[in-house]
DNA sequence: TGAACGCATGTGAACGTTCACACGGCACCC
DNA sequence: GGGTGCCGTGTGAACGTTCACATGCGTTCA
């Protein structure tokens, strides 16, 4: 039996002034049981000082009622929620679909929840939006900086007075916690990988989401380029990271660079794409031209051909992510910031 | 200039007994604008019987504290949260992240907040995290019923006393509106256009994610399938509807039905693995054997080949699914229940 | 001139919890 | 037999906000 079956049945057995619309409180549970809400209160709480007797009878009536305890109401006066915020970019990428899988299961563990919401960059480059998910009571705040520069971030992590974590971005901001892939390495396993198959002239696909903060990924490439091989060209940008994107930016930049035998896009999804773009083009991938992505998505397996990728542990880092908020609450955030710098893996299939 | 900005110099200036771990409240600020708490409550709801000259000290007295409101103690006194609870089987799966991110985005234009959670299913099939999520102070739920029987969410809708809405089943259910596709009408246009291509022996990929619910997909196809062709096959099911699991589902089914020339799958995620395990097969897609998927995720486009495919508007639904339950808190939740059924549509790529 | 009204603002209570403390009763011990 | 201590339980205040109502003041009008 559910704790809900007798609800109705209580509520007309009593007779009492019972609101109606709204669910039972801990003074239901109290007047019912014959004691205080403060016993009440110590049994939700399993607070040892209450004896068996009351606490059988308290247990009884919350069963009855089916009350479970007002987490807002708790959380006003604890000053703690037990609820953490969580800001992506994109629901639909996959790569915060494993990153917002992992801070669940972590969270589902711990017996926290989790506020999920996209930035919106138009209120103050995200600003506005961490900032109401401060107000909705959250313990802590993990997120994608995307347009939010280091100063941005700073400011916030400062003034919130609450743990901060930010993924994919390696800077080391006061009272911030990092989590990002190591791009210099991740770069360097692209670029050698592409050298050793003879593919030297390599073109570049990145997006712009992330217009005026230091772009790690793309710095990185372009320094590996620069060693390794005697020419750089300038990216081509796509609006969005997608498939279509990346399709066409693809396409331009086969058109402006017909030497190219070799594409690097910014994420599995942008180089997709580009594997459509090189077959529209009657290119054969990779005698002609090898394709790489960022993320290692499982449908990168399913591409035509099978796509070779720098695998980041999204769900891995999210978890990492969750209990570096979690300590950070048990143990105070570390002052001078933290970066953890997470090993790529390149995963070699068919398109290289 | 964010309103952040001056928050250290504030408490400094000040030097009363501030609290430096908390945010600022509406008494900080209506002591240095020298009011009362209610007439700064006015300001920030916007109530015109404020003198401006009163109006513009609290408003600099607001941005000079970077103060924001505290959503939880004002819904406790309001019973009304601005934040609906949205409660997933699997936050990776493409569907889920389109209706998450259709949620998100009619949530931001009305001004509320999601509360995001995958259901756990071991804590009495589900019902648990939906009444967790109310101990959150929700003022909806929407979810995806997975392993909760019609008879959980009759249960759950009566008496949460809050608008309840369910994705991807038709049941009829008091007090709850129910958004799907409409799965007959989907399965007969995956069969007709099967049966066009002379594909007449169909096999069935599903999965276990719906044990002991009326699993609406598979009666519908199966019913189809009676109708248009002369044998049915039990389906293999997958305990998982994902790549792999899809592509061993796939290879058994192959295995032991050498014979058929068509396989429908659950959803994309699995017919990309059944593509897979045909082409391991040395099958010819779709000479020797057609593949079709169920929502349309873009990712289909860049299988080998091509997935044919029953797209169905997940951000749409999830917007409907939204303004639903808006319009619930707004008028009532119609107490015999009401389905919305959604048209689906027929992708055909080179799968078929 | 004083009753009536409208406007700007303030006050106490409430929302559903927990915290700090107080209280009464019983057992123990010198 | 009276102090000491512990155990089980209750009370008032607090968390940060809004609601319902009260207050005080100036203006209008009979």
């Amino acid at each position: 039996m559910t704790p809900f079956d007798a609800v109705g049945i209580v509520y007309v057995a009593i007779g009492t002034k019972t609101n109606e619309t709204n669910r039972p409180t801990i003074v239901d549970v109290a007047r019912i049981a014959g004691v205080s809400r403060q016993t009440v209160s110590r049994v939700i709480s399993d607070n040892p000082r209450v004896a068996p007797t009351t606490r059988r009878r308290i247990e009884e009536a919350i069963e009855q009622l089916g009350y479970r305890p007002n987490r807002m109401a708790r959380a006003l006066v604890t000053q703690t929620s037990l609820t953490f915020g969580f800001a992506t970019v994109d629901m639909r990428d996959l790569h915060f679909g494993d990153t917002c899988a992992g801070m669940q299961a972590a969270a589902r563990e711990h017996g926290y929840y989790l506020v999920v919401t996209e930035l919106d960059f138009s209120d103050d480059r995200g600003m506005g939006t961490l900032e109401t998910l401060l107000t909705l009571g959250v313990d802590g705040v993990a997120f994608f900086p995307s347009f939010l520069g280091d100063a941005d971030i700073e400011l916030f992590a400062r003034n919130s007075r609450r743990p901060v974590v930010m993924f994919g971005r390696t800077s080391r901001i006061p009272n911030v916690v990092s989590i990002a892939m190591d791009e210099v390495r991740a770069a360097d396993l692209v670029i050698d990988h592409l050298v050793s198959r003879g593919k030297s002239r390599i073109g570049i696909l990145m997006n712009e989401m992330f217009p005026d903060v230091i772009h790690e990924r793309f710095v990185a490439l372009k320094r590996s380029i620069a060693t390794k091989t005697d020419t750089i060209r300038p990216p081509v940008e796509a609006d969005y990271p997608k498939i279509n994107e990346g399709r066409e930016a693809a396409m331009r930049l086969l058109k402006s660079h017909p030497d190219l035998n070799a594409i690097v896009a910014f994420n599995d999804t942008m180089a997709m794409g580009a594997l459509i773009a090189c077959l529209d083009l009657g290119l054969r991938i990779p005698q002609d031209i090898a394709v790489v992505g960022y993320d290692g998505i499982p449908f990168g397996a399913t591409a035509n051909p099978p796509l070779t990728t720098i695998v980041q542990d999204s769900f891995g880092m999210a978890d990492a992510a969750f209990n570096a908020l979690l300590s950070c609450v048990a143990e105070g955030t570390p002052s001078e910031g933290e970066v953890q710098l997470w090993e790529p893996k390149l995963l070699v299939r068919e398109s290289t």
